[in-house]
DNA sequence: AATGAATGAGAATTCATTCAT
DNA sequence: AATGAATGAATTCTCATTCAT
């Protein structure tokens, strides 16, 4: 009885941290970090505000945890394809693919975890999952240039450039706004992956251009 | 004597409204729009609260125009230069230099700029400059493919690559992090203007890789 | 337990609810709308200001129903006395009566609710109410016309002449000023009586005076 | 020269005065005490904010000149006809009538002045003044008794009565909204005038009805 | 463990009044 | 005398965090 009592505690327990991760993440999803508050978080878990802190010390806490979650996700789906078989090309072009795809499906997430910042303690969180995120894009440019299909270029500065890239067209200001149109999701995303290629393959021609700066 | 108070008067006046755009730039300069107070600002001019509404009307009307000035003035850069004579080729590389020099100068500020909402007014003001900036270079693209010297591609998302390229790669956390190095500013500042350039630059081998998504 | 635990908590609850009320009505009660500050209503109830807004969304609020606390109370016990039975010369009268003798136990806070507009969101709420019970007035005035003991007179002016009759007689200058003495609260209430009820009765002869204007 | 000087400056002076006081009373008359401020009140006129304070120490003693301007005229008007000829009775509606056709035609500044409290300070020329209007119609009411028209009351009492019930019935929740009929405004006034002569006027009938109190 | 009421440190904004020029 | 910029106390409202029950 008493182990089935633990054991239903700890199933509570783990319910309502979920839960609270959960409520966390959707809040962000719909509203930003704007309507982030501790107090919404719980209501919508069916918890008191009080509950909250007995799983997360802080606000500041929860959303690091909510971050990395939903984030460490992401670098999954990279990170695979990374670790996968194929052409560093194809991986590449997969990977940008990939994350742009789920991008796209959560706009609003995609937009707070990628360009919203918030609370200092909390963007650390954001800004170290971007990390890494990146990093992962790096290496795939470290292996498309020892296969020699990608330019000889600082591979840091490059992978900067294509998350850069991918996520300004899919959440800048410049992006398209709204879709309902699956096709217009698939051309998009075509046409992102085109442009990362681009950024990175080898380029025949020498770079000699006349250089104008400020 | 009344002309010369006029003077004093209207460069006093001047001082200080010039004095709380500064404060309030250099505020978020340092600490992005979190620090933005407009208490702060005030004592930092050295005046007092209530004299910075004789300046602004509201906290988003001050820092909207912070934006702006801040803003325009880089916006005019890239956009002298895509005004100015030259291929599309050298244009859109002196432009995504010009932008990069002066963007690592004050990162913090470009970034602020850049990549961290805030007060939704205020961003609105943030999300117009940044669609500008864009379009200046969705320009530039498309001189460069009536040149025939860019790829055929949608020139509205490749400029969103570009700056999101650029601004990633300057801003973003894989960049890199202290500049006590002209060199190695200048070095960063080539490599990112290579990125962009290749991301744009026709492609002589067709675009046919095996796709993989999610 | 749970149920006890419940109830005290209950009424706990109502007990800060009722004390914000009675202590902003106290407020207005004696210094006017213009003490009426959130920040001292929060003090002499023996809370944070915060917590008053655990309770009410904002001061408008508040006070709203502060006023229609106490003014429907007022109403109803004018309202009452409208639909109980008698004359509508003794029903008048006895309205005037209670008003007045319920209006003399408390002169500021009749005042505040008859004469002193404030904040133009519950400056709305005043107003309702006095229309309400100025439509009391009215209602007995018709009645009394139907039964014709009141002059055939627009009901609608003649109550708002009532109303304004007695409310100036009792919270205007011209009226006394302490009242160590019940029975001279008496006699003003007498007085008021008999002038409310002559300014409605029936009339003998015509109106047929030379009338001088301005 | 300096003659004329000084003679230029008193008037400026006296034009400065004159105007200051004049825009405050249009400003109470538009948008009533709330729209009041100093700094409004010195644009309209011309001047500079610092400059009231030239001629009025403070925004209490300037809006209770303001006050007793304007009130003093009422006064005045209602004070000339109970010092001319005619019958306590022919002068008491006179009285009303020119008062109420005078409040008619500016009525939200006939509001504030009667109904609308603000600052503590200015309130008490509101209140000084608004009795000693009551005290013009107190009087006239004392003629009547003494002629035997009017009934034996507490003079000062009915003179509350006829006060309120006439202010009430022009500035009033239960008062009519907008006049753009001079003949409604000429009736409502009509109607003013025999409701507060009821109020008054000797009633032929013993005043025995049975009471009811709260 | 859970509750959720209470807290109170801020933050933005207003406006009568002052005072150097 | 006039100016009007500067002042800063006062006020409303927010929300992360605490803690008695």
């Amino acid at each position: 009885m008493s182990y089935r009592r633990t054991e239903a505690v700890v199933s509570r327990l783990e319910d309502n941290r979920a839960r609270i991760l959960r409520c966390a993440r959707d809040l962000v999803a719909e509203g930003g970090w704007q309507s982030a508050h501790i107090a919404t978080v719980a209501r919508n878990a069916g918890l008191a505000t009080g509950t909250v802190y007995r799983y997360f010390p802080s606000k500041a806490e929860l959303y690091a945890e909510v971050l990395s979650q939903v984030s460490s996700r992401e670098r999954d789906v990279v990170g695979a394809i990374a670790d996968g078989d194929g052409t560093a090309l194809a991986k590449l072009e997969g990977a940008v693919r990939a994350f742009a795809a789920r991008a796209l499906r959560g706009r609003r997430l995609a937009y707070a975890l990628i360009g919203e910042p918030c609370d200092p303690e909390i963007d650390q969180a954001r800004l170290r999952w971007r990390e890494k995120l990146g990093q992962e894009f790096v290496r795939l440019i470290q292996d498309g240039q020892r296969e020699g299909v990608f330019r000889a270029c600082d591979a840091r500065i490059a992978g900067a450039c294509v998350v850069g890239a991918f996520m300004e067209a899919l959440v800048g200001p410049l992006a398209p706004e709204g879709f309902d149109d699956a096709d217009a999701a698939e051309e998009l995303i075509d046409e992102i992956a085109r442009n990362c290629l681009a950024l990175v393959a080898a380029i025949p021609k020498p770079n000699t251009y006349p250089i104008r700066s400020d």
